[in-house]
DNA sequence: TTTTGAGTTGTTCGA
DNA sequence: GTCGAACAACTCAAA
């Protein structure tokens, strides 16, 4: 039985949008009555619609779970909160610890200016399960590697999760209601919330963990968790994943391992975020910042061929088009997509980062910025340069029957096979489908020229 | 302090 | 068709 006492706490949900294993939630109800609020920051909605979208499905379904109680404002959030704090009669206001630097940023000023007016601003817990700046090398100074960062990470004990406490919500404040229209389009985009996550993740588990390891890198296979949209939005914690695949049995087997390794890879990103916070729109690295990009309009019509799904390779376009349709796309897309972007059309990553904030249903910042990064040669990756992706190869090599292609470009519906990612081999019958917006292997040579060229400045200097 | 082994996901070329 | 080597040089992390 829980004692809580009588003060009202603020709980300012943000990408935690989930009642279990929330230590700020569990805390703020230790205090008395829990106010729980989502603050619409119009200045830093950039998001396309279906992002929109999806955030307000989540936030229904965290209305739902929390009986109602939630309250939806727009404003700044430092005036949202004064005002909210005010009228509800509390004197904190509780939040899970933001690590990304704008929110980080954000998160700082809102502290200050709620101190003013007597309110205090309680950050508990992170979205992960090592908390970002804590894994440390011998030296005490953070990893720029993977591996050795995986190694050290998964020797720190995670704590358990926690339950979802007993809540008496706080009611006695008016918010604006969601918008109806964007929740239903919303779930026709996937189910959103925490029901839903830890279904999906119980799914995941009973039917995909298993063959995990050997199908995820597949995209004619469906064999991704596709738990990425429930945890960027918070609605499952990282903690909970790996204590269910402990206590399970699951742990040690193979998909598991591949699982949890996906887990350090998400981890590790937000590390290197939070050591480096300009690393989010700039080169971490010195490598390869010095490649000559192009730019221009030309540039921006190839830019806008590759955004739409219309560069004429086959295996890059069905990606596209994915992303354009579903809000997500499977990480080996992104690579392959993203790779064509920076090493064959010589646009910058930053480019194409963006586009993919706008439409990711799964937009994780430290995620995004570093795995661009990595293919972009600026960011953690150690070395490789020279790897380069081509499109054909990874089509045949990773969607085998050309099935994927198929679902998404039906131009090419007409060609069996893996024959549909080499249209321009089998010319005459293809209508509607774009040629190739440029030669593959002419690109590459010129994306090491420029490589090359960067390298003998660097050098020179 | 110095040394050593290693670094997600690739491609091409030539034997 | 298969397979191993080459693609550079550098930085990281630990011994």
């Amino acid at each position: 039985m829980v004692r809580a006492g009588r003060v009202t706490t603020v709980l300012w949900l943000r990408r935690d949008l989930r009642l279990a294993d929330h230590p700020a939630l569990v805390a703020a109800a230790k205090e008395g009555p829990v106010l729980p609020l989502f603050v619409r920051d119009e200045r830093s909605t950039v998001a396309g619609e279906p992002v929109r979208c999806r955030l307000e499905a989540s936030l229904a379904a965290c209305n739902d779970a929390s009986d109602g109680a939630l309250v939806v404002r727009s404003g700044a959030p430092a005036q949202v909160l004064a005002e909210v704090a005010r009228e509800a009669g509390a004197r904190s206001v509780h939040v899970t610890t933001a690590t990304t630097p704008g929110a980080r940023a954000r998160d700082r000023a809102v502290a200050e200016r709620l101190r003013v007016g007597g309110v205090e601003l309680v950050a508990l817990g992170t979205p992960y399960a090592v908390d970002p700046g804590t894994v440390l090398t011998a030296g005490r100074t953070p990893y720029r590697v993977f591996t050795p960062f995986a190694r050290a990470w998964r020797d720190v004990p995670v704590e358990p999760p926690l339950a979802r406490p007993p809540v008496r919500w706080h009611r006695a404040v008016a918010g604006e209601g969601l918008d109806e229209s964007l929740v239903r389009r919303g779930r026709a985009s996937g189910p959103a919330g925490e029901v839903a996550a830890r279904e999906q993740w119980r799914e995941f588990v009973e039917e995909g963990l298993a063959t995990y390891d050997e199908r995820r890198d597949r995209p004619d296979l469906d064999g991704t968790s596709r738990l990425s949209p429930h945890l960027s939005h918070g609605e499952i914690h990282p903690r909970t994943l790996l204590d269910d695949l402990r206590r399970s049995g699951h742990a040690g087997s193979s998909g598991a391992e591949a699982f949890v390794t996906e887990l350090a890879w998400r981890e590790f990103y937000a590390d290197v975020l939070w050591h480096h916070p300009e690393s989010a729109w700039r080169d971490l690295g010195p490598q390869l910042s010095d490649m000559a990009h192009d730019e221009g309009p030309e540039v921006e019509q190839l830019v806008e061929a590759w955004r739409t799904g219309q560069t004429g390779y086959p295996f890059v376009d069905a990606g596209m088009r994915q992303l354009l349709a579903t809000g997500w796309m499977h990480n080996r897309l992104r690579m392959v997509a993203a790779s064509f972007l920076v090493k064959d059309l010589h646009v910058p990553w930053q480019v194409g980062a963006r586009h993919f904030r706008d439409h990711l249903l799964d937009f994780d910042l430290a995620s995004n910025s570093h795995g661009w990064q990595w293919v972009a040669g600026t960011g953690t990756d150690a070395a490789p340069y020279f790897r380069i992706f081509n499109p054909v190869s990874q089509g045949k090599r990773l969607d085998p029957q050309g099935d994927f292609v198929r679902r998404w470009v039906p131009e090419l519906a007409h060609l069996e096979g893996a024959a549909v990612h080499e249209p321009w081999r089998h010319d005459g019958a293809v209508t509607g489908y774009p040629p190739r917006l440029v030669d593959h292997a002419e690109e590459r040579r010129e994306a090491l020229d420029r490589y090359a060229r960067a390298r003998d400045r660097r050098t020179s200097r």
